[in-house]
This record gives C-alpha cells, structure tokens and sequence, in this order.
RNA sequence: GUCCCGUUCGUCUAGCCAGGUCAGGACACCGGGUUUUCAUCCCGGCAACAGGGGUUCGAAUCCCCUACGGGACGCCA
C-alpha cells in the first residue's frame, strides 16, 4: 500500500515570526507538493508559559504572506484534527498511559534542584549529563504513596542501558548514537502538558506524516522519537534533517545578529516572493541552477537529496541584490508602485504620522524630511550628535539595556513605550530628558524629528528593534562598544534591576 | 566536557552518489565601458576543493585519521 505524502511543519507559538520556521515550511512544502502530498501546520503549543494567540496569529499571517500554503492546520480542517496540540492533550495523556502499562516509562519525582546537581557532577566527570535512573527503582507502593501524599511528578522515558540506536537520515545516511548519550526523556511534564517529544511523535503517527523535514538541532533526540515509535509498535517515518541557517560569524541564525523576524523584511520593505526565494537558495540549487524562481518552480523540480549539508549563511546583501532584480524584471512599473502602496505609500500609514508631525509644518514639502526615517530601513548615525552628552561607552550601555527592555514589550503601544523609557530613566538614575535626546537619535538619526513613543510604534518592533541594534554596532564600529565582560557585566546588573527575564 | 553533524572562492553554490574537461555560475569586491551625477546595464579581473594518509594509471569525487566550524546535552521547541 503507497501512503500518500504527508509533511508538516510544528512551530512553537512563543514569540515572533522566524524565518528559519518559513525555511523548513518551504523545503517542506515544495517536497510534499513534488510528490503529491499534503503539508500540514501543527501548532506545537505544549508550553503554557510561554505561548500565545497573538504570537500563533502571527506566524500563520507572516507564513501567508511569504506565499506558503498548508493544506491541513488550526485554519483549515482536515481529517486528523485538532491541529493545535493544547488541544490534543488528552489524546498525549492516553498515549503516555499505554508506555507506563508496558512498562516503557515512569513517574519521577526528583527535584529541578537535584537534577541540577547530577548533572554537574556528571559534566565534572566528563560524562554525558543525563537523568541517573534516580526514580526508576522506586516500587510501585512507594510511587503511589508519594502521588496520594499530592508530590509533582513528571513521566519518562525508559532507554535501553547498553547498545545503540541507529537511524537513516535521507541526507546523511546511517547516523549512530549510543543508548547511553539518551536521556530518560520527560514525556509529561508535572502541569499534565506532554513535552515536544512525545507529542511529536504521537501527532505526526496520528497524522500519517510520512516524511519528518526538520531542522539539524533535532539530529541529537532522534533516538528518543525513534524508541517512541518502536515503544508504540508503529513505523517510523523518513527523517531528513536540513542544515541550520547562520549567522556571519556560522552560528546558528540568531535576532542578535541578524534580523530573523519575517516582519522585519516585510517593514523594511522586501517583496515576500523574494524572500521565499532567496530561502529557496539556501543549501539548495535548482537543476539548471536559476536564482530566480517561484516556490511553484521550486516545487516542479525539487528534489531533497540535492540539498547541500554545510550551513548557510543568510546573507542580507544577496537578498537585497535579489530583491532587486525583482523590482525591475520581474515587476512593471505599475506593479511596482502598487506594491509600494501596499507597503507604506498609503493614506492609512500616513494617517497614522499625520498628527504627530502637524504641529511641525508649514507647507507639504516639510513632510518628508520630517517623517523620512520612518519610511527608512535604518538611519545613518555619526558619533557626536548620537551620543550628545553622554560618554560614549555609557551609551552603549544604555542602549543595550533598552534593547532587553524593548524585547519584552507587549504590547507594542505608546503608553507601554512611554512607561518603559520613564522605568528605564528611574532605574537608570537619570531624568527621562537626560536619556530621550539618544533615543531620539537612535531611532531617527536626527535631533529634530516626530516624538519618539509614537515613532517607536509606528515603526513597529522589529524595525525599531534593529535601529537600536544598528546603533549598538556603529558604536562598536567607533570603538566605544561593550567588551565581553562588560557586556556580561552589564546583564548581571540587567538581571537585577530589571528582572531575571532576557529573551 | 560528552556525543552527533558538517567542511569547494570572503558569501550562496555547481561538480561528488555512477573517480578522468584550464574546478563552472551568482553575490560582494576591484578595474573598464555606456550614462550630464548616481544607480542600472555591459565587459573584464581577483578568488576555493581544510590538512595528512591511503585505494587507483588517475581523487574535489571512494576510505581512514587530524584540524576547524556548528548543533545537542531544559518540566523550551
């Protein structure tokens, strides 16, 4: 029997649009359509803390955007449904039953503390750190009278003491990692959600995927997946990891970095064909080697085993290059225009400037060079006007403190703007005067320009996000950036004046 | 630290699976031409098989070792 083709793509709901996640969904996609399957969109929601609606939205609006198409997903039914796995738990917790009645997994009930010990003891020990079968033993009396007397507890995974797991990556061949280097995976953390693990391999079975394209991080817990199926009596599916996008410096894609938002290339004013298509390029060449081309294209000849294992760097000035070329060959001049237009050319977005900026005008043409760099990507800086009285280096430090500050802002308004610069001035021992005049320049690249929470929310997180990053790396560029451990330093004292939290 | 994965111009890559063309293209960079500037466009140039050992008449291509890079090691995914 020929099982049609099915390949999902599970992103996590906890935070923005990241364009690793539209990478795997369009290799995903373009693979599942060349062979007359369907992709489907999971969403992987099982951490509670850290998940939200806003971010699921999100992601399903900028996938669209990027031309990328599910045929199965929380938006649009199917036969293997609920496609959202906060609502598939109770299918997870039948499923962590059946391994604890066959015996492949357990209750624990160490303590985050005491996990932590064994694991640097192991670390000091050049070992592997991994769970030390602690609560294994335990007999079945005393696992229940620690669960009556109401202690948490967590499930994991029974692995095999001795021997090895050998799998077939479709790309890389047979990969081999010993049964010792597996942890006893959680499968069910103490709140009842199942971790990525189990249900991951219970929704892909139960979602007859065929094929599991996903990213190279996942090449180290394949094993656990693997026993999964084998503890449930099921097939596996073929697994092919793609490689990870870089960053310059080859480490793995990161917002520091680089931009990884997908909204950012949107505001920043890249055609989404472009950026779909510049993916398209990363680890992967068509046949006849053409750099511009459709995810329809891309889709006709694609083939999995041309994918080249080394990691890409994404590279921003091939995309610009890129996108273009889109502009002028692949657009007409009318297109062109109404493509701005959906851009920010518009009365809406204008509208939006418009009180901010009347006050300040006398005729049209001031317009412009007062609300120009909110059409920019970034500004230019130069180095006094930016730093105005301050030190250069306290800059820096300022700057960075707002960046953490600025991350965790939801949601993104005004007022939330306004009440974060006036804690950062308090924290910061200064007046909310002394601090603004930098911003201004950060954010604007001038001394005179709209007023600054309102600019900061028309232009949104990501490019806001950057122009402070942008400043951050010019003061750098002048010799005035954070060293490393000033750099640490600084997060130490972050930590306590603004909270534990740095995403 | 342990394990796994990877390694062709600075960058994206073709060639590798089925050993045998000056290792090809693109971005970036440099030079020249077109253009009242700039950009576009055209032409040219620079520039790579990580190192070592095998197998072979012959290795970027097959095998082994080393080095380097990356990833994983969470009640995150």
């Amino acid at each position: 029997m020929n099982m049609p083709v099915r390949t999902r793509i599970a992103p996590s709901p906890t935070g923005a649009p990241h364009v690793g996640t539209a990478y795997m969904a369009l290799f995903n996609l373009a693979f599942a359509r060349k062979n007359g399957g369907q992709m489907i969109l999971r969403i992987e929601d099982t951490d509670q803390s850290r998940s939200s609606n806003e971010s699921e939205t999100a992601i399903m609006e900028s996938l669209q955007w990027l031309g990328i198409e599910w045929d199965e997903g929380p938006d649009k039914d199917g036969k293997f449904g609920p496609y959202r796995q906060s609502e598939r738990k109770n299918i997870h917790a039948q499923h962590v039953q059946i391994l604890r009645d066959k015996g492949h997994a357990y209750p624990c009930f160490c303590t985050a503390n005491r996990l932590k010990d064994v694991r640097s003891e192991q670390m000091a020990k050049k070992e592997t750190p991994r769970y030390d079968g602690h609560c294994l033993h335990l007999s079945q009396e005393e696992v229940e009278n620690k669960i009556t007397a109401g202690e948490k507890f967590v499930i994991r995974l029974k692995v095999p003491t001795d021997g090895e797991c050998c799998f077939t990556d479709e790309l890389r061949g047979e990969v081999k990692i010993d049964w010792k280097q597996i942890d006893h995976q959680i499968l069910q953390k103490s709140d009842g959600y199942p971790t990525y693990h189990l249900a991951n391999v219970v929704d892909d079975h139960l979602m007859r995927i065929t094929h599991v394209i996903r990213g190279e991080e996942w090449i180290s817990s394949t094993p656990k997946h693997v026993l999964l199926y084998k503890y449930f009596d099921w097939d596996t599916p073929i697994f092919a990891h793609l490689p990870l996008l870089r960053n310059p410096d080859k480490s793995k894609l990161s917002k520091r970095k680089n931009p990884t938002g997908i909204n950012y290339y949107r505001d920043a004013g890249f055609l989404p064909e472009v950026i779909s298509n510049y993916l398209g390029t990363m680890g992967y060449t068509l046949p006849d080697q053409r750099e511009i081309f459709s995810i329809e294209e891309l889709t006709q000849s694609f083939d999995i085993r041309r994918v080249s294992l080394g990691g890409p760097i994404f590279d921003l000035a091939k995309l610009k290059w890129l996108n273009g070329r889109y502009l002028r060959e692949k657009l007409s001049e009318k297109e062109v225009v109404e493509r701005m237009i959906d851009w920010k050319i518009n009365s809406g977005f204008i509208q939006k400037i418009i009180p901010h900026a009347l006050q300040r005008l006398e005729n049209f043409s001031d317009f412009m060079p007062l609300s120009g760099f909110l059409f920019q990507d970034y500004p230019e800086l130069e180095l006094s006007s930016l730093i105005g009285k301050f030190d250069a280096s306290d800059a820096s430090k300022l700057i960075k403190t707002c960046e953490w500050e600025l991350e965790k802002l939801a949601p993104w308004n005004r007022h939330q703007i306004c009440k974060l610069f006036q804690n950062l001035a308090e924290k910061e021992d200064k007046k909310l005067k002394e601090i603004l005049p930098l911003f201004f320049q950060v954010i604007s690249g001038e001394s005179v320009s709209l007023p600054l929470f309102d600019s900061i929310e028309i232009l949104g997180p990501d490019l806001a996000r950057l122009r402070l990053r942008k400043a951050l790396e010019f003061l750098t560029s002048e010799g005035f950036g954070l060293s490393k451990k000033g750099l640490k330093s600084l997060e130490k004292d972050y930590r306590q004046k603004y909270g534990d939290r740095i995403d």
